[in-house]
DNA sequence: GAAACTTTTGCACACGCTTGCAAAAAAGCG
DNA sequence: CGCTTTTTTGCAAGCGTGTGCAAAAGTTTC
């Protein structure tokens, strides 16, 4: 309310200004006056709300120029102001916007990542590693969850040209083809993790999953397994089904057809489901991928608990991610690694080279089995 | 380039405007004619980098109030200028620039979430909790990694003034003083979940730990169990603290004594350690309780595969958090629920309640047992 | 139809910052 | 010391928005 009254006060703008700070003052101690009476903070309120750059200058008796150059690497100033400057901007606990910053220059420093169910295991590493990729290369990460139903992804993105971001790194959901467009016409860049789809633009970043697949059937059938099965959840995400496709084809080049069941999310309930299927059935899989190491550990429970199996010796099972729970002595899955660190490098350093180079286009990265005791060695 | 092209050109600003849209497009199209060269694009090039308020109200034929005004809430418009508005504003693909507002308005919409290890299975549960709660508040969240060890918590702090954040919920961590009251003076709120400390001004969320506590002790002994212990972490976190106390204290009033074990932090792996201490000691413990879930799994695993325990016929296990592993059977963990929902609730409504009310300074939940299979019914 | 009132609209300034430009200061040089 | 070259500095315009104010347009009332 004092801002409004100094709105209609015409004065020159170098007066109002200190009119402005000091009412802002008088506002300020006695906010903090409620809050404790009993200490005497007088001299740490010298700080108005937020302190500006015009702050910082007028207490170092410099114009707002000179700190704005230095607080921006390679600007040239003198030594002797940078001093100056920096002594008053601690004095005050003066920040740079990075708001106005972001609006004068082209790039606002904000990356979105766009993420539904985050605290699944794999994204919750996945997000993790990425903000703080993200931050150590000066950037920062703004997280927008798309678990609510409605056309999220979409909204999310739109949401991410709000904030002018300067790009959106999608961990799940796959957006309409308009809004891609509209994000890269903005200038945003575009990284899909795993979600491989058609449009042109964005960077991707995918696993070698039919090569995975065939890896697994070797390991399969090197155990002397013989009834392969598939567990997949029916939701049909492109990287799932592609290991879906090369499991059978692997198999097929040995002979084997492979049971597939397709439940539910890539969750625990959803394997525990799969195995009351599988094992309520006239032959019995001496074998399982599952498509995600959650699917896998409802298997294994309900396998061995509803079932009374013993794994590795009756059942083998390879799951995918490997995430921490997989080495936990209860479950010790053999599986395949995300190789997250270098999802995370690359996706970063692809959002840092420079955007008019545009060579790469996608990424195809090697996800390793991880031997644990899951699959037995011998028939 | 062209920007810097046309800063030297002294033409009215209209002019100068339109230069830059027109100098804008080419780029944009030379720039796509090189991705996809076969496609004609030639109508969706007609936005440049990003559209401005200014640009809708050209094609709107109103003024740039007016196009504000239509995406101000409350604001005055005729209805039929802001159908013209928004018209014009969906072929030009535009979208506020929150971070222009932000500049305008106090309050910038950003809240900044202060967390490490956030891949932890509770943590993450909270983080995608309160992205969802915040998103639907009309907020969008910032996330900062405080997993590096440099003075982490201050530098994020630090970091969401840089963002003149509205606010900070700190999950991890806590801060010096002196920057938590720069926050408090820049205007920002700040919340503290489960990191009580005495520092006048932030909203504090807490869990009664001392009654969990006594709880658990009671559920033992109702169990018959007569050597409890307890599983603590060695990092002394005081949510974690006042269970221990808690938990001696009413073991003390039964006339039982509490072997207490703590290392290392609160994952799989210190709980396994844990197990090895105290199943090489001369008396074993029929009952512990971890501090957390992750301890209690590295616990049982322990237990059983290094000492072959059964659980709960030899030894009573009780955790905290109820994440999500705990319901799997191979667990099947009996443990303290945190009330996730309640926290996320009470924590938005905060922010979003009048600043200068400032009744409120903390919140006490319960967290309430959940009974699974890991404490026995009778001796 | 004029007066009184309400709604809508455009102008212009402010928010806090960056940066090109030209003037001022400092440094280098013969 | 004067001249040239380099570095530093302040000015002012601009980024994209919100909003008070007064003028314009529309509505009601008598």
């Amino acid at each position: 309310m004092c801002k409004s009254f100094t709105r209609h006060v015409s004065l020159s703008s170098g007066l109002l200004r200190s009119f402005n700070k000091i009412s802002g003052l008088v506002v300020a101690v006695a906010r903090k006056r409620v809050q404790d009476t009993a200490n005497n903070y007088g001299f740490m309120q010298l700080n108005k709300s937020f302190v500006s750059a015009d702050d910082v200058a007028k207490r170092a008796g410099v114009s707002r120029s000179a700190v704005s150059r230095t607080f921006t690497p390679g600007a040239s100033v003198s030594e002797e102001t940078r001093q100056r400057v920096m002594e008053a901007a601690q004095a005050l606990g003066y920040h740079v916007n990075q708001l106005a910053r972001g609006l004068m220059r082209s790039e606002s420093g904000i990356v979105c990542l766009v993420v539904s169910e985050m605290d699944t295991p794999y994204r919750a590493r996945l997000v993790r590693a990425l903000t703080h990729e993200l931050q150590t290369a000066g950037k920062i990460a703004m997280l927008i969850n798309t678990d609510r139903s409605d056309g999220s992804v979409d909204t999310a993105l739109r949401q991410t040209l709000h904030y002018r971001a300067d790009a959106s790194i999608l961990l799940s959901g796959l957006p309409d083809k308009a809004i891609t467009r509209l994000c890269l016409n903005s200038g945003q860049r575009i990284v899909l993790i795993n979600r491989d789809d058609d449009i042109e633009g964005p960077f991707r970043i995918n696993l070698d999953d039919g090569q995975a697949a065939r890896v697994a059937v070797s390991a399969f059938l090197r155990a002397g397994c013989r009834h392969l099965a598939f567990a997949n959840s029916d939701v049909g995400t492109p990287s799932l089904m592609a290991r879906e496709r090369g499991f059978i084809a692997a198999a097929a080049e040995f002979g084997l057809e492979v049971r597939v069941v397709r439940h539910g999310n890539t969750v625990y309930e959803s394997g525990r489901k799969i195995a009351q299927t599988l094992f309520t059935e006239a032959v019995w899989p001496d074998a399982v991928f599952c498509v995600n190491d959650l699917m896998a550990f409802g298997l294994m429970d309900g396998a061995r608990y509803d079932f009374g199996l013993n794994i590795p010796e009756d059942l083998c099972i390879v799951g995918f991610d490997d995430i921490e729970q997989s080495s936990w002595t209860s479950y010790n899955l053999t599986t395949f690694s995300q190789p997250v660190d270098e999802i995370v490098k690359s996706s970063v350093a692809w959002l840092q080279s420079d955007a008019t180079a545009g060579r790469v286009r996608s990424a195809n990265l090697h996800a390793p089995l991880i031997w644990r005791k899951t699959i037995r060695n011998k028939l």
